[in-house]
Formats: C-alpha cells, sequence, structure tokens
DNA sequence: GATGAATGAGGTTTCATTCAT
DNA sequence: AATGAATGAAACCTCATTCAT
C-alpha cells in the first residue's frame, strides 16, 4: 500500500512537471493532482527533489532490468541493439510525458541530486557502451569509440522526445510515427560495418531492422 | 558602451548558469560575477529570464549568419553538412559553457519564454533540415525525412555537451578529443547512400520504413 | 475560522496603517501587529493592497447595512438625517483609527483599486444624496443639489477626522467631545428650509444660485 | 533663475502626482515631465519628499499672503470671508491637479514632513478661526467654536476636490460648475444667525452671498 | 496515516539617490 | 549646472516544509 501511494504521487508529479517543468511546478500542485494534501507528498517523499529524483530511479531501475535481461538473454549483439532501440521507442509512445521529465530535467542541479543521478545516468549509458564495445570485438559493428557512440545513440532517441517539446501537437504526431524506423535506419547505418561482405550481412540486418522498425 | 554592458551581463550570466543552472543562480550572483550591482541588470535585461532568452537569441543568431553564409557559399552539399558539424564541434570547444547553458536550459517553461525559444530553434533547425533536403534531392545524400533526421543529428551534437556535464573533467576532456571526428562518423554514415546495388536495395528499406511508420 | 483570521489581520493592518500611513507600513509589521507570519497574511489576502481594500469593503458594506436599515425604518427625512449624522459621530469615536485609515487612502491610486473604491465610495455617498433628494422633495429641506450637499457632508464629518491627523491628543480630544453637536447644528442650518416668508425669500436664492452657475 | 527651474520641477512633479499619487511616482517621471536629467532634480530639492513638501509650502505661503491682505482690506468680517470662499473656489477652478494632490497627500506620514505640513496647516487653518472667532465677537457669525467650524469649511471646500478624483470628467464639471454657489450657500446657512432682526440682516447677507457665488 | 493552515527564509525586483563626466 | 548610468538597500511576495489536529 505504501508503495501505491508513493507511486500515485510520483505519476501525479510527472504529468505536472511534464506539463509545466520541474522548477515551475509547486508542491500543492503535484498534491492537487494527485487528489491528497501537500503534507502527504511528504509522509512519502523527504522532498520535492526527492520526488524528481525517485521519477529518475524509478524509470531508471526498469531499464536496467530490461538490459540485464536482454543480456542474458544471449542473443547476438546486434539483435539485442534492434531490440534495445525498439523497447526504447515503444516506451516513449507509452509514456512520453515520463520521458519529457527526463529529458527536461536530466541536468538539474542540486549537489547530492545532480551526484544521484549522474551515478544512475552513467550506470544506465554504460549498458548500452558495454554492448556496442561487445558488438565491435565480435565484429559484428564497426570500430569505434563505444562510449561516445552510446552517448550518441541516447542523444538521437531523445532528440524525439525534444520534438514533443518543440512542436505543436499535430506536428509532433507526424514525427513520432516516422520517428522510430527513421532512426533505427539512421542509428544503424552509424553503426554497421562497410567494407567486407556487404552483401550477405547486409542482408540479415535489413531483415532484422524492418521488424525493429515495425513493433 | 550600452552593448558592451549588456554583453558583460550575459557573459558573466552563462559562467554562473552553466556551473549551477538557471533555477539555482540569484541575480546577484550574475552581478556579482559581472562586477555590477544588482540594480544594473534590470538596466539591461527587464527581468532574469530575459537574460537566459538573450543568451539563446544572441547564440542562435549568430548560427543562423553561419548558416546563411553557408547557404550562399555554393559549395556543395556534403561539404556544407562537413563544414557545419565541424563548426560546430569547433565552437562547442570554444564555448563549452555556452553551449551548456543552451542545454540546459532549453525546455525551461515560462510563457513567453517557451514560445519565443521554440521559434529561434525551429528556425535553427529549420536551416539544417533544408540543407538536408537538398542533399537528398540532388541524390547527394540517402532518402530520409529530413526533419527528423536534422533533429537526430542535433542531438548527437548535443550528446557530447552532456557528456561534459556527466562526466568529471579528466574523463570528459577525452571524450571531447575524440568527439568530433567519431561523431562526424557516425553521422555520416547515417546519411550516406548506399553505394552498390541502390535501386534493390532501395526498394526493400522503402517498404520497412512504411511498416514502421504505420504501427 | 477563515473569516476571523482575514479580520484579525484586517484590524492589525488597520491599527499599523492608522499610525504610520499606508505606504510606510511593512508586511511584516502587519504580520507582527496581527501575530502571525508574513506568509500566512497572503493566505488571505492577495497581496498588500487586498488588506486596505478590504478594510474600505468591510466598513462600506456595513454603513450600507445602516443606511439601508433607516431606510426601510420609514422615519421622516430629517429624523433619518439626524441618526445618520449621530451613527457616524457616534462610529467615529469607536472606531478612530479605521476612520483616519479611510480618509487617509482613500485616494491611493493603483488601477484596480480605485476603480473599486470608486465605485463602493459612489454606492455609499448616493444613499445620503438620495435621502437629502427625498427630504428636498418632500419638502423638509431646502432647495438644493442633493450630489454636491452630500458630498460636502461628509467632508465635514471628515474634517473631523483630519482634526485627529493634525492635532496633539490634548487638542484633539477636546475637539472631538465639541465636534458632534457643533457640526450637526452646521449641517442642519445649511439644509433647513428658511422659516418666514419662504415664498419671496426662496425666489430670491433661486435667481442668485442661478447666476452662480453660470459664471 | 534658480527659482525657475525649482518651480518647473515642482510644477511637473504636480502634475504627475495628480495623475498618480505621490508614491505611485517614479523620480525619473517628474524629470521627463518637466524635461530634464532625474539628477537635476537633486540640484533643487533634497530628495523626493522635499519636492512635495514645498508643493504644500508655496501654496500655504501664497495662501497666507491672501489671508494676511485680507485681514489687513479692513473689509466687515462676513465681507472677508465670501471673498475667502470666493478666492478659493476660483483657485481651484485654475488650479485643479495642485489641489488634487495637496488634498490626495495632506496625510502623508514621515517623520519630518507630517511635522512640518502639520504646522503649515494649522497655520493656514488658524487664518479662517480667527477670522470666524471675530466674526462671531462683532455678532455677525452666530456663536460657534471656531475652529471646528473653520476645518468643517476645509472639509466642505475640499469635498468638491475630491468629487474630481471620484467622478469621471464628465460627471466632475458639471458638479464643478454648481458646487461654489451651493456650498457657499451651505457654509453661509451654517454660519449665520437666525433669531432676531432677520428680515434686515438677512436681506444684507443675501445679496453678499449672491455676488460671492457669481464671481 | 492524512490533512492543510501556518510558517519564514530567501529571491527578485524596484527605484530614490549619487557622482563621475 | 546638467546628465543619466550605476548603485544597493529595502520590500513584497512565494512556496517548500512542518506539525498540531
Amino acid at each position: 500500500m505504501r508503495g501505491d501511494k508513493r507511486a500515485l504521487i510520483r505519476e501525479a508529479a510527472i504529468r505536472v512537471f511534464s506539463e509545466k517543468g520541474y522548477h515551475e511546478t509547486r508542491a500543492d500542485e503535484i498534491a492537487q493532482e494527485a487528489g491528497v494534501a501537500v503534507g502527504t507528498i511528504y509522509n512519502y517523499f523527504k522532498n520535492k527533489e526527492d520526488i524528481l529524483l525517485d521519477i529518475f530511479a524509478t524509470e531508471f531501475a526498469e531499464r536496467k532490468r530490461f538490459y540485464e535481461e536482454l543480456r542474458r538473454s544471449g542473443l547476438p549483439v546486434v539483435e539485442q541493439i534492434r531490440r534495445l532501440l525498439s523497447e526504447h521507442f515503444q516506451r516513449f509512445q507509452q509514456r512520453r510525458e515520463l520521458m519529457q521529465v527526463l529529458l527536461r530535467e536530466r541536468f538539474k542541479a542540486g549537489e547530492e541530486f545532480r551526484l544521484r543521478l549522474t551515478r544512475l545516468y552513467q550506470e544506465m549509458v554504460g549498458y548500452v557502451e558495454e554492448l556496442i564495445r561487445q558488438g565491435v570485438e565480435e565484429g559484428w559493428l564497426r570500430r569505434c569509440n563505444p562510449r561516445i557512440i552510446a552517448h550518441a545513440i541516447f542523444g538521437v532517441v531523445e532528440s524525439v522526445v525534444a520534438c514533443g517539446l518543440i512542436y505543436p501537437p499535430r506536428e509532433a504526431e507526424e514525427i513520432f510515427a516516422a520517428a522510430p524506423a527513421e532512426l533505427a535506419e539512421f542509428i544503424w547505418r552509424g553503426l554497421q560495418r562497410t567494407e567486407e561482405g556487404k552483401g550477405n550481412e547486409k542482408g540479415e540486418k535489413e531483415e532484422e531492422k524492418g521488424e525493429g522498425g515495425k513493433r
């Protein structure tokens, strides 16, 4: 039950944060959105910042779970990356408000917050970094700096979220619809080996990409 | 003289904002950094937010100048994109603090701010979008959604800035050194036409994308 | 409960305003006088000006209640005016500080304030104006411009309040003690029909007034 | 020349004060209205309050000059009062803005200001008080408390100024046109002896009143 | 556990005044 | 004497947080 109320407040916070931004949101607005009294918030969270941190922590925990599951799956790296992208775009569709909050408040300052968030973020990117490193080592992917490329991939994915904050709903929807396939393709080409045995290798990849874009 | 003082305050603000974030920065900290009294700020800016907006406006104006110069250069699109990327990375090296502020505060809420910034941002991305559109039409680049790809490119470039906010200085420097080449390559591959067997390959892709867009 | 706290703050404000004037009074002085924290004030009032407006509104509402009661009383107009004056002087004795605030801050500028107060004031004077109009029609009072005379009566009554702000306490007390009778007489004579030779006298006066108004 | 600039600024201040009120007027608005730089104001006045005080002092000095002239005129008291009222209404017509400022800011707090103004005000009312005292002693006026009645007369006169601050221009003009005769009559009746020898005494007075209202 | 009125520290902004030119 | 940019003290108000009910 305790978890329920915490989640209730967290989800309410996501809605208002995504609408007005963390700083512009007052504690009592979160309470109102959650349908509880202001004081109740402080029974479940240390302070306002703690709610934001919890939003990040909850989402990152879920992602980590997904990443580890993926890692344990034993699938080929290329397939793992495909699923990872597909998962991200899918999750964005389901939880746009959440994603917007994550994007917007990613760099909020505040001593402790910054430190804790940074750690979470590094850890998360680390999974992808590791995946790419493996892909390179195993010869699936072109030789590159895995850390930089991992961040770049996050940058690409986040660019879609950003569009949702920049364009009016109509245009945003068009972008959201086309983006997954478009960007999977973009990232894929950016990672792919080119030199030898293209014909064969390509064929496989193309198929994979197709599926990735679809689901 | 008036312009000088405005710039003096703006540059001071960039330094403090990049350090502590816009919201966590107090007006008198900006004043102190600028070496003026608090009141002086308000002789040159309507309010604190106005400083932030001015930071964006000034930088975006400069970028627009560069983009238009580029456009008028008559260089082949591929070369234009190359220069654009190179310029961005170079500018990032020169003005890291500025770039961090732009990245961090991009989505700050606040009625008027949001509206004005959105307009500036769209305009800026618009240049790149147009460049890509041309590149595709002229056959230099692969067929794609230019708007989405333009945003993706910004996302990639911004990912480097983000690293500066996530990693400790030592590691960040390593990333900064390698990123330009690494990411130019990444973007480049993402845009490039596949050399051989185009006709066939293309057909497939279109189908895939079509399905991807449908869901 | 809510009404209580509002009244508590309002009454505290009256005391401080009457002592130092609205503009010279700081929000925290009101809070201190009321025995609450500054923030509490803003739970009950939109801003400092809103307190002042509430002081006027509350008093004017009470006066209106009295005027309407009087009107419904069915007493002869002359008696109504007598009671009205008596009530005013009595109320002044009970609520000197309040009256001083009303006198002092009556013309405070400030867009909305001015508008709202003006409306309240006109309404209040309107009652007396109407009373005089009736008195004239019914032949109790001399022929006159009821609106102007209504304002003049308020001017006379307020002059006593003004004395409280000008003279040191000792002298003020003397004035307060004598003023009600003295001014009731003054006003009364100013309104009274001349007893004998009315027809003739009246005619003259009308002419005189006519000329006076012409110039 | 020094006096000229001082007067220039004072007159400008009267215009803005009457429009927005003393507190709501900024020093630079006075400067702008006067067509000088802010700094210039402080070459002629100690501070903002000093301008307001100067407005009162200048007007009160002029009034005192008039009162003393009147006193030295050797005219019968009744005639003196008639002229005094007539002068007041005339001056109001010529200098409405000034009168509004005097009415509005009469009770502004501020240690030194209050003290100095109070002295000026008492002195000014004192002349009228003395006049009435004489009138009573000489049997021209009914027995009364001269101080209270003097204040009441000021209250009546000021009520017209107040109307200018309460009613919209159209209605205010109507009031201004009718007020002098109307109020002279009101005051006159309030002061006049009634008991013995009315016929004769009255006749004289009526004439005087008529003239008073006219000019 | 829930409530929401009370709290008061703290930040933004204003604006009277100064003073170097 | 005139200027007006710079100053910084001061005040309003907000809003995260608490705690008695």
